[in-house]
DNA sequence: TGCAGTGTTGCTTC
DNA sequence: CGAAGCAACACTGC
């Protein structure tokens, strides 16, 4: 699931792939990737245009042309490659070379593809077809991401910030988390992984912790993206960097999708799953209080 | 075999 | 108003 690291990932990889490049042409098999405008105006738009810079915000990507932005949000199993355009089989969106990364299956269910002009194509894929791409005016942009809480790896994301993102808040931490407008970035995964090392259980109410706790809560947070970034982001499904390739946090996370599986603090707990508000949390009853 | 589970977000329903 | 449920999809696992 492309959260903030997995995101920030794809970002840095593309911005040395693309950054300066134009957009020579557009192709899609599956119009509904394009939220706005209409398909065909996409695509008659943004042919031509310059890459000029990428940012993250929360889990989109935002890709600056010399007019107008590209906003990209990748939901469950969306994720943007970059190849040399002789790769792909533009028959079937899919990619030729068995040998490479990019023949992984989950990176065989191109939707949207921008071709460069250097000979290489930025291709979305997407199993699950649920990613969205807009091209928006810098007002629409401002507009869409207004209701973003602060970006956590972000400087003046401090303590006090996050104890004021959280006030008036009622609910599980869990949850709360999970709430964009609280902190940007953070899912499922990462609400998991951090709780663990804060040593906080899932289904513990906000309005309940206490100072010490809110901090070890906030450390974990910054610990945790921080050292998710540096890993390249998870790949317990279908996350893959712009190469086609996992990330690494996968093989260090503790608790998502262990259930069943012994602490890896050694404590002799077992990881054990709970439904939250319909969401899956995993953690181990012995370590976290 | 078939159906629940997977998780992000926005929209609908209560 | 806010919380809960569901739809958007497709594949995996039981």
């Amino acid at each position: 699931m492309p959260e903030l690291p997995e995101v920030e990932t794809i970002k840095r990889d593309l911005e040395k792939e693309v950054v300066g490049r134009r957009i020579t042409a557009v192709e899609g098999d599956w119009p509904k990737t394009v939220s706005e405008p209409e398909f065909a105006i996409f695509q008659k738009e943004v042919t031509g245009r310059k890459i000029k810079a990428l940012k993250r915000r929360a889990k989109n990507l935002i890709i600056s042309l010399d007019k107008e932005y590209l906003l990209v949000h990748f939901k469950m199993t969306g994720h943007m490659l970059v190849a040399d355009a002789g790769e792909l089989h533009k028959d079937h969106w899919a990619v030729k070379e068995a040998s490479s990364p990019l023949a992984d299956r989950v990176n065989q269910f191109i939707h949207l593809a921008f071709y460069l002009d250097n000979g290489k194509v930025m291709a979305l894929s997407d199993l699950r077809k649920f990613a969205r791409v807009s091209l928006v005016s810098k007002e629409r942009l401002d507009t869409l991401l207004a209701h973003l809480g602060p970006e956590p790896l972000e400087d003046d994301f401090d303590l006090e910030l996050f104890k004021k993102q959280l006030s008036g808040k009622k609910g599980y931490i869990k949850q709360i988390l999970l709430q964009q407008e609280v902190v940007a970035g953070i899912g499922n995964i990462y609400a998991d992984e951090i709780l663990f090392d804060a040593k906080i259980l899932p289904l513990r109410k906000v309005t309940d912790l206490s100072n010490i706790e809110l901090k070890k809560i906030y450390k974990s947070i910054v610990k945790i993206l921080s050292k998710a970034v540096d890993l390249r982001g998870t790949s317990t499904s279908d996350f893959r960097d712009a190469a086609g390739e996992k990330g690494k946090y996968t093989d260090i996370r503790k608790v998502y999708r262990r259930t069943g599986e012994p602490c890896l603090a050694g404590c002799g707990g077992v990881v054990q799953r709970v439904k939250i508000s319909g969401r899956s949390a995993h953690y181990c009853p012995n370590c976290q209080k």
